[in-house]
DNA sequence: AACTATTTATAAGA
DNA sequence: TTCTTATAAATAGTT
């Protein structure tokens, strides 16, 4: 497992944060890499668990991958016969939590960018008081909280609905709980 | 890790066989559990690789759950705005591998369930040659093999369409190649 | 594409 | 059902 110095030959796995990947090459790797894992967990309980499920997905590049069994058509058809009315509704139950938790983590990502943005910008060290700071900083934490509670109710009543204006919005209360404080 | 005794508090997990659970009450627990894994893993490659995507999946019981980036609606539309015309045909990329590794792995237990059967009713036991019995379950795998290539070529071309009848009929050649023998 | 050291997922059991 | 624990399986970074 190690070699005459004592030296790891790899450094083996290590823990990555689940956040957009910039760098492009990494991209398509772990892409691959994971869009493989996906179907191999699917074809897993399709077979072990008997059950029926359909899984479309797109790259980052626009390139469609999907799993079906027994077919992607027979899945959709069987949940959705007729396109879209109400709001794009789909009557299945629904798992909130996974979606609550990708929320939080998108979240979490952009007010981190937000806040090295604004420190970057030295407004948040015309507070000298460190005290405060990480007051300030507790009182964001519950706001976020609040706010993926929110999420995950919402989330509970209706089908995936999450896009990228309501999570940015949250930004904006944030700036707003920032700018009054 | 272990008690005085050093016998370990629990077995672990364990290795299993990815073959249809008969146990009713294990199917709903592992299904429940993998179930959650799908979608944290589908979860996991939407953020981390900035993909979309839309997951349906039916319960054994015939309960829907979904997952979608930035909705099931969303994506589906995306792949297919019409209703099917060419025979359920969906236009994009797909991995053959996972079916071909499924029907691969559906197939071996039904060849295992129905060599047993043989095993019992005794026939295969008329021949005392152990040499001879070995060399027709070599025959066996390679027609196994010859089978899977087959699936996994014609997955290569077609979307997912792999049905029971298609798996169930190399069931057929490999009670003929039986009884040629 | 192949390799490992790790992290992550999960089968059983409590 | 929810929690624990030991082990199987997936995969990040490297070659």
């Amino acid at each position: 497992m190690e070699n005459l110095n004592g030296k790891k030959k790899t450094m083996g796995r290590r823990k990555i944060e689940i956040k957009k990947i910039e760098k492009k090459s990494s991209l398509q790797v772990a892409f691959t890499k994971r869009r493989g894992g996906l179907f191999r967990k699917a074809s897993e309980i399709a077979v072990y668990c008997g059950a029926e499920m359909a899984i479309l997905v797109q790259s980052p590049g626009g390139k469609l991958f999907s799993y079906g069994q027994p077919s992607v058509r027979a899945v959709v058809d069987r949940v959705d016969p007729t396109p879209a009315t109400e709001a794009g509704r789909i009557p299945c139950e629904y798992e909130g939590r996974v979606q609550y938790e990708e929320a939080k983590r998108k979240l979490e990502t952009e007010v981190r960018i937000a806040a090295e943005r604004e420190i970057e910008a030295g407004l948040w060290w015309e507070e000298p008081d460190e005290g405060l700071e990480l007051h300030q900083l507790e009182e964001l934490l519950k706001s976020l909280e609040d706010f993926c509670g929110e999420v995950a109710e919402r989330l509970s009543v209706y089908p995936p609905q999450l896009s990228l204006p309501q999570t940015s919005s949250s930004i904006h209360n944030y700036y707003t709980f920032i700018s009054k404080n």
